[in-house]
DNA sequence: ACATTTTTGTTCGCGATAAGAACATAACAA
DNA sequence: TTGTTATGTTCTTATCGCGAACAAAAATGT
């Protein structure tokens, strides 16, 4: 029980679910159309902003008017306002950009790393060489699970239970770390593909599978912080063994390694992801053999999902990685074989299956939602209004 | 953007967590510990209960003191209060119960049934028998999914297709109806095996399996209102076909169908189920073939719970139907069977398999929690303080 | 050019809320 | 009997959002 609720409450409640309204908001909207959004009154509105307006988290600017009425303002994030960073740590690259409120994210620095945790100490260089009084909290994307939130098992940099604490430390901002494919599906619910649906799933295709479910805006994590291998199922009879350690994962059967390993080559990293490619160029070429893997591919994608969804029942599910190329060359395979996988009674009403829509921006962008989520809140906007930083 | 705010709502948003907690918690508590519990004064509690007492929603009954201080009151369900009733609509047979604000539940009435539509009529008629203006709202058990809300599919009884408005007239009390399954699952984490857990799942096992995932006590329920088919994913390596149109599922290795198949016996409903029974005391009787039916489901039934485990990370995994069977027979094949389907990252921290503690209830117990979530809230209670009725 | 309509901003008084302080009460303990 | 402890009760106070009335600024109509 932890919501307590006073009168003064009332008043961050309220300012709260109006920052997050500005949020999470397609459009920038005014001041009226505020008070009606939230159900309060023109003159509540007028004083919540204007607190806001104070602590520098809103900015009122004048709108262009439109039809009849006294003009008023639009609310947007304040010039000086706090931000987020955000940080995409890849295979061998990074990038560090800030967000504002609202979602805008501007890109500010990239960089190569040596596969060693060294990277985290670039990073931090980095961050301090963007370093503003206006930097509040900061998201961190990585790849591999984040078991309890704070050990890294990064199996392709050979990371095997790396503490984070010994890689974040004290003198990093306040810091919110997760996985990179469940970001990309935040990403995608709260601003992309699968805006505004209550039930829906993302995966994101590399040479794994890893994805999220998602539910009314927001990613799963499990009871230990490492929902969403869903590649470790196996839900299109392979009968090989797995890297994880497990036999008959559908990720050996979707994604580079499946696409590679008809041409003889190891499975793996690095490399792989180019040969990935050039089996993406040949098929698209008209290539025969490298049509044939793709469509297996494609297939055992389709079957995973439509299994998927028989047990979750999405709206929709989006793809980002290899699975946008998937959908562009052989949506009709995935198609097919989803709805084959569909009980018959779900086979009238199958779930869409789309492109993500924020594509390699993904988890940026959710790394950005899940910093700017940690800072939302009655307890950062209270301190906010009264301590004045 | 619903929920709007103003001080009044605020003395209802306080009473609705106060009957929330209330009737969410294992043992009743007293006014003075409710204070504490909300982060509320004393002189607040008091004015709160007191007018719930007024509306006859909650009563205050004098606690046996324990150690020094004034005495106190202990919050419990008001007499005259409202009252839930349940309904768990089985193959044959239907339960009619009446629960209380707090979860305590009393059989009202049972009956057979011809497996016709008919049975509705009978149901609402031993509702009339036990009306009383206490009623407030109808909780309904089914099995099979329901569409959107409102299209039944009731394979074992031949229901296609069909609509709820049509069982369910405008004479009957509110009702809110459900997938026994997944009631069940909810009625677990509310007061059974799964109390508590931030993530959990929860299957039946019967001749098909079905479950439900379980977020922070919350049953899951799709986009469609048809999440839960978890038996209908190709978990266990089948090649057979399934009865809902897809190949490979769970399903067929696990429960009665899969149990009875081995000796010859047609899948199917009816007579199925005394047959399964059979197997079992076979099994634990010595019977060689019988024991290794038994080993092969519960096999199939690890493995499945392994990968489901993979992708979703519950903390725990309550089982009930022939899966409490299972469990007490066959723990060890169940149980090295998911750790092998398991990650091996994941291995050394395996979800708990449990045995659901609601036993053959839990249908029953989870409708009278989906009938109080409908009421338990800040527009029912408010209309009940200021109404009367 | 001017009145009208429409939408929004602003001001002020009102009723209600929960908090906090002070005190009363009823048990137990020494 | 007296002190201790936990709770109930009463009263005052700061704050909140609302509603009503009015002002302001645009577009519209004549």
């Amino acid at each position: 029980m932890p919501q307590t609720m006073t009168s003064a409450d009332l008043r961050i409640h309220n300012q709260v679910r109006l920052l997050r309204a500005v949020h999470d908001a397609a459009e920038p909207f005014t001041r009226a159309e505020a008070a009606r959004l939230l159900g309060i009154g023109r003159n509540t509105a007028a004083a919540l902003v204007g607190e806001l307006e104070q602590a520098r988290l809103l900015h009122e600017v004048p709108a262009e008017t439109s039809g009849r009425g006294r003009p008023t303002t639009l609310l947007v994030p304040h010039p000086q306002g706090p931000l987020a960073f955000a940080v995409d740590f890849r295979e061998d690259t990074w990038t560090l950009a800030a967000a504002e409120l609202g979602g805008a994210v501007t890109e500010l620095e990239t960089g190569e790393h040596d596969r060693t945790p060294n990277v985290f100490a670039e990073i931090r260089a980095a961050v301090a060489r963007h370093e503003t009084p206006r930097l509040t909290v900061l998201g961190f994307a990585t790849s591999g699970p984040i078991r309890d939130g704070h050990r890294l098992h990064i199996s392709h940099l050979g990371w095997d239970e790396v503490e984070l604490g010994e890689l974040i430390g004290p003198d990093w901002p306040r810091t919110v770390i997760d996985n990179d494919a469940r970001l990309a599906g935040l990403a995608e619910a709260r601003r992309g593909a699968l805006r505004g649906m209550g039930t829906a799933l993302h995966f994101h295709i590399d040479f794994d599978i890893g994805g999220t479910l998602l539910l009314a805006g927001d990613a799963q994590r499990g009871g230990h912080n490492i929902a969403g291998e869903f590649g470790h199922m196996p839900l299109s009879g392979s009968t090989l063994r797995c890297m994880c350690g497990v036999q008959g994962c559908w990720s050996l059967d979707v994604g580079a390694n499946a696409l590679i390993r008809r041409f003889g080559e190891a499975p793996g990293y690095g490399a792989g992801r180019e040969l990935a490619q050039e089996v993406l160029r040949r098929a698209e070429a008209g290539d025969v053999e490298a049509g044939a893997a793709l469509d297996d591919n494609a297939a055992a994608l389709g079957k995973g999902l439509g299994a998927l969804a028989n047990a979750l029942d999405p709206e929709a599910i989006s793809l980002s990685g290899l699975g946008v190329e998937l959908i562009r060359l052989r949506r009709a395979v995935i198609e097919a074989q989803c709805v084959e996988a569909l009980m018959e009674f779900r086979r009238n009403e199958p779930p869409q299956i789309v492109a993500g829509k924020l594509g390699g921006a993904g988890p940026l962008r959710g790394a950005a939602e899940v910093a700017w989520d940690a800072v939302l809140n009655a307890d950062w906007v209270k301190a906010r209004l009264t301590g004045g930083r």
